[in-house]
Formats: structure tokens, C-alpha cells, sequence
RNA sequence: GCGCCCGUAGCUCAGCUGGAUAGAGUAUUGGUUUCCGAAGCCAAGGGUCACUGGUUCGACUCCAGUCGGGCGCACCA
């Protein structure tokens, strides 16, 4: 038996039938129960009176009245009132609240896991680093957000897969195959005839090397073995790929970070589909010959210009391969996408879904969903560090790990709106670490563990606690805020702004370090004593599981 | 020049599809421990929400413009 304690969405459906019998003409106003700011405004607030007062003509606090007489009984309702200008205030009983201690341990890791999916497939490609290189601090970001967003998502219900989408081919991975084989000649980037747009970093000799010493790298899904052969391009660009890609996937395990697919580029060719996709958009009439080139007319899809699909040199530019693996995507059934990348690939938004328009597939619009992460800047020694990869210069996410540790380098990167540029400061996350909100919320964790080890009652017992005994402020405080942990779900998943995540935990842990600075546990009384237990367990159990989101540990020491 | 993102306390950032008196952390100042974890708690100060108009019962939030910062504007990816 379900108890009630969602009680935004019971609220709702309360006032859409007040509504139905109030105003039956204006049964399409859309309900929002808000929680406000001050207690003194109740715990849930509607606003439906005053969306009213105009198509009504009538003042809105006389409808909030009349709403009021509409609405059916419930049990957790313990008082309504008319405030403001016409606000419904909501009080709801305490009894309801403490509901939610029995729910919350009932629920375990399930807590907070909603219907907002309804089991619905949906597709989460993040990361997509081009194998030219190690993974950077901005890589990171990519991992950490879209890492998060697929547990959120996964949380609100959905069906996640998640896939990383390799760019082998192409005009940077001829460059990285030219580097590679220079170095395996003794050249080095300082040499005058190293290319322009030769990759400098030293980790360039360390692939030639291997290569010389026909070492056999393991990757995802290759095994290849160097064949030492200087002047064998292929086999030279087969190497490098698979070694630096066994190099993202080592940093991506460390980081925690694992992905249900990888998809490349050179398969899309390989297997036809590139192929495919130009013969479709040629069928469709949006293309044209232009100088020597092949272009698609992107403008009727409302791009500013039209772009080229097949260069003078007969091979596609980049989206090409993009707009037929994401037409590969949506057959595999995928009628949601999200794509989460670095704000530097936006132009390739308006590309990829004008291709993916000009298809005819039935395809909507606005598929795939974008969530673009801003830049992030690192600063060393107060020093801002560039990131190049020809220069070589960087912050790999390997050190960060290293230097920062995973779980406060998950915490940094995910814990901000991916809309909003990101400082990352690594003397200050090195130096100061215990000021790092994760230590934070992880020491609440910690603490409720060394009390509950002190304990020597059954853990079952917490659920047949005496929860009407939890009644002070202190008390009342947590329980509304585990009260609004599936509502933190619902936002992040709905936006798609993870970082929602880790603001509802600190505001928890806070609520709990005042509560437990104020209170004793382990008291005399028995009843007492097995009531605040089961909240702090309850209370554990949210930051457990609000943590396992953000990919950061729930330490039980620290 | 065009497109996208951002501008909120000294600093780093929240602010939920427009809601009632704009919030945290940090820094500063003061208080707090014979006690189950002080990596904690309590309190104080700190704001013309970049600026100017507009939309309405109500704007940090929406619209237009201005200023400032970032990113992108390739027959690169």
C-alpha cells in the first residue's frame, strides 16, 4: 500500500477537480503548486485564483474562496488559507510528513526513482573525443554532466543508453597518423619541417614508440598489434587510434564513467551508410553542384547558409557521416536524443537536424535534444593554463583524478549549469579540499553511519519507528526536504541540468548538520530513540542515493 | 558583421515552466566542544539582480535595444 506523500502532484489533481466545478470553461489553466519561500506561507502554494481573476472577471481572492469550498476532502491537508493578493496556502499535516521516513526506507536505492519516462528509450551520447589526443579538463565536463544526466534520466524512468561516438576518419586523424609516423623517423616538433598542424604533445612519441616496439594494444573493441613498419600509414593510423582510444578508455574508467556503445565514424563508411544518406539527400532534391562540390541546401531548413557535403577532393565533410549516424540513431529506435557536447560544436545543431529534415524521415524538428556545456578554463598557480592539443599544452583529466581526486572533480564539474562557464581552480580544489561541498554532504553521510554503527538495534526495526514522534523544527525541516527529493529528479530530468542535483544535497547535509548539532540520538528512550534513527537512516539513504547521481561515493568513514 | 551562452553579495555560484521580504558557499567579524565525528553548528555585516525601455495584478525570470565577457561563423572535426 502506496502512502501519500507527493504530495505536489495529489495537490494538483485536488484543485483540477475544484477547478472542473469553479471554472468548467477554464479547465485548460495549467496548475502549478509551488513550495514558498517562507514557512509562514504554508509548505505548497497555488496560484490558480489569480490566472483565473481575468477570463473569470471576477476578484481573485473571491475565487481562491471559492476553490477552497471546491476542494475535495483530503487527509493531509491540515489547513488552507487566502493570502496576497489571492495565493492558496497550503498546510500540510505533520502526520502526512512523516510519512515519508517509513517511504524513503522502503524505497532504499529506489527512492526517488519516478514514472517521468514511462520506460521510453532515449539515447545519451556524450564525451565523443576524438582520438587525437588524451582526454582534457573539458572532456571531463562532458563526462561528469552527461554521466549524471543519464542517471538522472535513468532515475526519472527512462530507458538510457549511452553512447560515445568516435571521429576515426578524417582530415585530424590523416594529421595525427602524419605526427605519429615523423616521430617514429626521430623527428621532433621542433624540427622545421614538422607540419603546421601536427600534433606537438609528447604523448605522440609515446604512441611512436610503441609502435616501433610493435607493441599489441587492447581497445574497446580492438586489438591491434604495431606492425614497426615506418613507412605503413594505414597500419601507423590503425595503431594510434587504438592506442590513444585504450587511453580515454582507461581515464574514462577511472573517472567512473561507462558507456553502453561506441560508435565509429569509419564504420559509417565501411558499412555503407554514409553512402546512403548522400544518395537520400540527393533524392530529395536539397542539393546541388557548385564549383566542383556537392552542397545541401541547409538554408530551407533555416540555417544562414547552404554548406558542402562532398568536397572538390570527392571526399564529405564532417556532417555528412554526423547526419547519417544520427538518422542510424532514430532507426535504432531512438525517438529521443541527447547529445551532450561542448558549447564549440553549436553550429553543428542547425547542420545535423537540416540534414536530418531534408531526409523526409518523419524525423522532428528539434530532434536530437543538444545540452552544451560551456567552456571550462583551468587555472594553475593563478595562472589561466591554454589548451591546445597541437601545442600540447593542457590539463588532462587524468590529472585531475590524480591531483584532485575523482569524487571531487566529478562534484566540480557536474555541480554547476551547464549554460554557465566553469573556473576550475586547481590549486584551490588541491589545497582546500575540505572546503569542497562534496566533503561536505560526504561527512553528513559519515556521521550518520558512525551512529547508526554505535547502534545495536535491528535495521529493521526503523521501519516500524514511532515517526509522530519527529515534531520539532529541526525535525519537520528534513522531512520536507526528503519530501522534495523526487521533485529534484523531476527538474533535473526535465531540464536537463544535473546540477540540480548536487545543490538539493548540500541544502540537505545542511539541514541535517544543524539537526544533529541540536539533537542527541542514542538516548534513554527507547521510542524516541528508534523515531530520529529512522530519519537520520532515511536522510542517508537521499544523500546515498543523491550522491550515486552525481557518480560521487557515500563514505561511511572519512 | 551574424548566431548561441553568460552578466545576481569582495570571490565562486543557485534562483524550479513570471509569484509574496532575492538565497547558499567562501572570505571578514564574533560566539560555540569534559558529550554518538568541530571536515560541524549559531550569529552579524555585505545587493540600484550590468544598463534602458516594454509586456501585466505581479519581472532576477518574458520581449526589444545598449554595454561587457566567452564560444562559433571552413570544401576542419
Amino acid at each position: 500500500m502506496s502512502v501519500v506523500f507527493n504530495f505536489k502532484i495529489h495537490l494538483s489533481e485536488l484543485f483540477a477537480q475544484a477547478l472542473r466545478e469553479v471554472a468548467p470553461e477554464a479547465t485548460q489553466t495549467e496548475i502549478l503548486i509551488e513550495r514558498p519561500k517562507l514557512a509562514s506561507h504554508g509548505d505548497y502554494a497555488c496560484n490558480l485564483a489569480m490566472q483565473l481573476a481575468k477570463p473569470l472577471r471576477k476578484s481573485p481572492r473571491d475565487i481562491a474562496h471559492a476553490l477552497i469550498s471546491a476542494l475535495p476532502e483530503s487527509g493531509v491537508i491540515e489547513k488552507l488559507e487566502v493570502a496576497g493578493a489571492g495565493f492558496i496556502n497550503v498546510f500540510i499535516t505533520t502526520a502526512a510528513k512523516q510519512q515519508v521516513v517509513r517511504g524513503v526506507l522502503q524505497a532504499g536505492a529506489g527512492y526517488g526513482h519516478i514514472h517521468l519516462g514511462a520506460g521510453r528509450k532515449v539515447g545519451v551520447e556524450f564525451v565523443s573525443a576524438n582520438p587525437t589526443g588524451p582526454l582534457h579538463v573539458g572532456h571531463g565536463r562532458g563526462a561528469a554532466v552527461g554521466d549524471c544526466l543519464c542517471n538522472v534520466m535513468h532515475a526519472a524512468g527512462w530507458d538510457v543508453t549511452r553512447e560515445f561516438y568516435y571521429n576515426d576518419a578524417g582530415v585530424q586523424i590523416d594529421n595525427l597518423t602524419r605526427s605519429v609516423q615523423l616521430r617514429c623517423k626521430g623527428i621532433t616538433p621542433d624540427h622545421p619541417s614538422w607540419p603546421e598542424e601536427g600534433y606537438r604533445g609528447d604523448y605522440i612519441a609515446d604512441v611512436a614508440e610503441a609502435y616501433m616496439a610493435e607493441e599489441t594494444v587492447e581497445a574497446d573493441d580492438q586489438h591491434v598489434k604495431a606492425a614497426g613498419n615506418v613507412n605503413d600509414a594505414e597500419a601507423i593510423r590503425h595503431f594510434a587510434v587504438a592506442y590513444l582510444r585504450r587511453e580515454q578508455d582507461i581515464d574514462l574508467r577511472a573517472f567512473g564513467v561507462n558507456f553502453n556503445l561506441f560508435s565509429l565514424e569509419s564504420a559509417l563508411y565501411a558499412d555503407g551508410k554514409v553512402k546512403e544518406t548522400v544518395d537520400k539527400l540527393i533524392a530529395s532534391g536539397h542539393t546541388y553542384e557548385q564549383d566542383d562540390a556537392l552542397w545541401l541546401r541547409t538554408t530551407d531548413f533555416g540555417d544562414d547558409k547552404d554548406r558542402v557535403m562532398r568536397k572538390t577532393d570527392g571526399t564529405y565533410t564532417y556532417f555528412v557521416p554526423d547526419v547519417a549516424y544520427h538518422l542510424d540513431k532514430w532507426r535504432r529506435g531512438f525517438t529521443r536524443v541527447i547529445n551532450e557536447q561542448g558549447a564549440d560544436h553549436h553550429s553543428t545543431i542547425t547542420r545535423v537536424r537540416a540534414g536530418l529534415q531534408a531526409l523526409d524521415a518523419g524525423i522532428p524538428q528539434s530532434w536530437p535534444d543538444y545540452v552544451l556545456h560551456q567552456m571550462v578554463t583551468v587555472l594553475r598557480n593563478g595562472q589561466e593554463v591554454k589548451i591546445s592539443k597541437r601545442a600540447g599544452s593542457y590539463v588532462t583529466l587524468r590529472d585531475l583524478i590524480d591531483e584532485v581526486g575523482c569524487d571531487a572533480t566529478r562534484y566540480f564539474l557536474a555541480a554547476r549549469h551547464p549554460d554557465s562557464q566553469l573556473v576550475f581552480d586547481i590549486d584551490l580544489a588541491k589545497s582546500r579540499s575540505n572546503d569542497n561541498p562534496v566533503y561536505y554532504i560526504q561527512y553528513a553521510h559519515a556521521r550518520i553511519s558512525a551512529v547508526l554503527a554505535l547502534w545495536d538495534g535491528e535495521r529493521n526495526a526503523l521501519l516500524q519507528a514511532d515517526v509522530s514522534l519527529l515534531d520539532s523544527d529541526y525535525e519537520t525541516a528534513l522531512l520536507q526536504r526528503l519530501i522534495d527529493y523526487p521533485q529534484v529528479i523531476e527538474i533535473a530530468a526535465q531540464d536537463l541540468a544535473p546540477h540540480v542535483i548536487a545543490f538539493y544535497l548540500k541544502d540537505l547535509a545542511a539541514d541535517f548538520h544543524s539537526y544533529y548539532n541540536a539533537s542527541r540520538f542514542l538516548v534513554e528512550d527507547e521510542a524516541i530513540k528508534t523515531a530520529r534513527l529512522a530519519l537520520i537512516a532515511a536522510v542517508a539513504q537521499a544523500i546515498h542515493n543523491g550522491l550515486a547521481l552525481l557518480g560521487v561515493s557515500a563514505p561511511e568513514k572519512m
